[in-house]
DNA sequence: CTGAAAGCGCTTACAG
DNA sequence: CTGAAAGCGCTTACAG
């Protein structure tokens, strides 16, 4: 019944003959030690099996080096790679994740963040729960650790002088882009497709589809903006009012993926021909966008990339916390072009001719 | 330029003019402090906006709350999910979690844990990367750190003393129950289609295919296995080499939901109708099998409760770490009916009447 | 019911 | 190049 004695840096100078402080800077890699004395020490950890009490030094030093991520839904791919990403750059850098999820419910993202704050951590990275506020957030976590927010903007009920940075998605640009390349290859009929008004991303990718008809000359109307819940099934079943508009569409700019994959069964359908005789763009690139039939041509958020450029965000901000100005950083999405928009769809005018090439 | 000094315990105690040690019972909870004292100290805790350091207690009582969480690829939704489950479970138990993940690669597996040992976590929960080895875990985590193994077991070269417990999936009799599904709504050429045997849950899984036929008295042929690379692509590419046999197959069980997935998008394309002429089930139940056309029978998993449920399973081996012998969870797979096996398919002679009802 | 003191495992000036 | 001492913010016997 050995108790399981941790192992010391007590211990290992003692072994050594030499004293507890030079142990702790071979650990810390001096170059004040002696080449033979470190060798001995180093040696002397591996026979014992030493392991290296984080949570003393950080008592100490005052400094952690974990860093909290919390996150509205795990279970979602895209987050899933988002965290992905930042467990990556942190790892590699030598910070820990403290991992927490609120699964969006702005009660358990206030306990999760709580209990987070008791380790210390240098800085926060949050995709918050929809709704979510400002102040909320200050309450639990104060002013002094730096947070960067991902995703969604917080509610900013009043002015208050809590600063963190923001890094988002280029909604609207990414849409006008889509609309735009629609425009490019001769579609006049457009209709933003699926989602509901009130979420604020399908908002800021209304405005971009607006953005892009109206720079070129084409009036917008209400109901060419269709809504659906943002699923395949809703999707799916309203595909015929875009066929009933005046005049028919021949393009549909999408909330997202589920509700282009929708559409297209929903168009098959009714006898037509995604990617031949209509064209449908995508938002998010999921898995099933490149094996789609036909593959679908959407726009690419690389939440991966996202995710390793939301921990250097942090980090730096960690790093130099007198630059005090907040900074928001929107990506750009990419368009990715597959055959749900190729080959080219020919102008409406032409619609019957077989496309080119 | 005041200096961020945090507010500790002191402060507090000061505030109110008791000792340190009273307030330290307050945040306890102890009921040798007066109820006057109590109220006097947290409302004094709320105004300073104290924030209790957990690794100062950690240190000083020698039990962490953090439990580690190593994950061999958090960008498969299955093991997204899993996490999400881990999370659940150890946030509402008062634990933190720490996030690593090691992206199947065994190098940077051992980097993690040995990383995540610095913060003295009361146990492991690992998904391991592919091919890791007993020894390899053991000789990072040491002897004493409870750990629990989830999906995968861990290669054993050589007898070791080493005990951990682990939670899997019963590939095997889920498989079973899904052939004997099968021949229990009238088939008899039933093939098991796609995945590699090289892949151990491949082989675990045509063994439950090849328990279900011998004990319907039906001889395997090696030719109705049918390998294919685990993806939708090569699934719907190779379908017809299950019409090409002698006699054709009428069903086929499938590795996995995608190789599922493909293989009906290859039949419709060679003129049969999967869930009328051809029964089809799949493996992992992925958010897609609900919506394919037809939706996919298939056997679900449910990795959010697999990860409540390894967190449940380490926990109680962390409060009882003498129970020393080790524990295997197997968990039953579900079979999720849906039209890709119904209508019931008639028996192979009546393959061209109507379903039935 | 409350306080003084010791100690968890480190790091860091400060001497030598 | 190495050692003795103080201290990070807690908790826990032990007195009173």
């Amino acid at each position: 019944m050995n108790r399981p004695h941790r192992i010391t840096l007590n211990d290992i100078a003692r072994a050594c003959g030499v004293s507890r402080s030079t142990v702790s800077l071979v650990l810390r890699g001096s170059p004040l030690v002696h080449a033979n004395t470190r060798q001995q020490v180093e040696a002397e950890m591996r026979r014992q099996g030493y392991v290296y009490n984080r949570a003393a030094a950080t008592l100490r030093q005052r400094v952690s080096t974990a860093v909290a991520l919390v996150i509205n839904d795990l279970s979602n791919p895209f987050f899933a790679d988002f965290a992905a990403g930042v467990d990556e750059v942190l790892g590699a850098k030598g910070y820990v994740t403290l991992l927490g999820s609120s699964n969006e419910s702005r009660t358990k993202q206030r306990q999760v963040l709580g209990s987070l704050m008791e380790h210390n951590p240098v800085g926060i990275i949050l995709s918050p729960a929809e709704t979510s506020s400002v102040d909320e957030i200050e309450l639990v976590i104060g002013k002094e650790t730096p947070l960067l927010v991902f995703n969604r903007q917080l509610v900013e009920t009043q002015p208050s002088g809590f600063s963190y940075d923001f890094l988002g998605l280029g909604n609207r640009a990414g849409v006008r882009a889509a609309t735009e390349y629609l425009l490019s290859i001769g579609h006049r009929h457009i209709a933003f497709y699926g989602g509901h008004a009130d979420s604020s991303s399908c908002r800021e990718r209304r405005a971009g589809y607006q953005d892009a008809l109206r720079a070129s000359g084409i009036e917008v109307k209400a109901e060419w903006l269709i809504e659906t819940t943002p699923t395949r099934l809703d999707a799916r079943a309203q595909a015929d009012a875009l066929l009933a508009l005046e005049p028919a569409a021949t393009a549909a700019v999408c909330y997202n993926d589920a509700v282009a994959l929708g559409l297209m069964l929903g168009l098959t359908q009714l006898g037509r021909h995604p990617g031949n005789d209509f064209a449908v763009i995508g938002f998010d690139d999921i898995p099933e966008a490149a094996v789609g039939i036909p593959p679908l041509s959407t726009m690419n958020a690389d939440p991966r990339a996202r995710g390793r450029q939301a921990a250097e965000l942090l980090l730096q901000r960690v790093s130099d916390p007198l630059q005090m100005e907040r900074r928001s950083v929107i990506v750009d999405v990419q368009l990715i072009e597959r055959e749900s928009t190729s080959p080219l769809v020919a102008a409406p005018a032409e619609m019957a001719a077989s496309p080119p090439g």
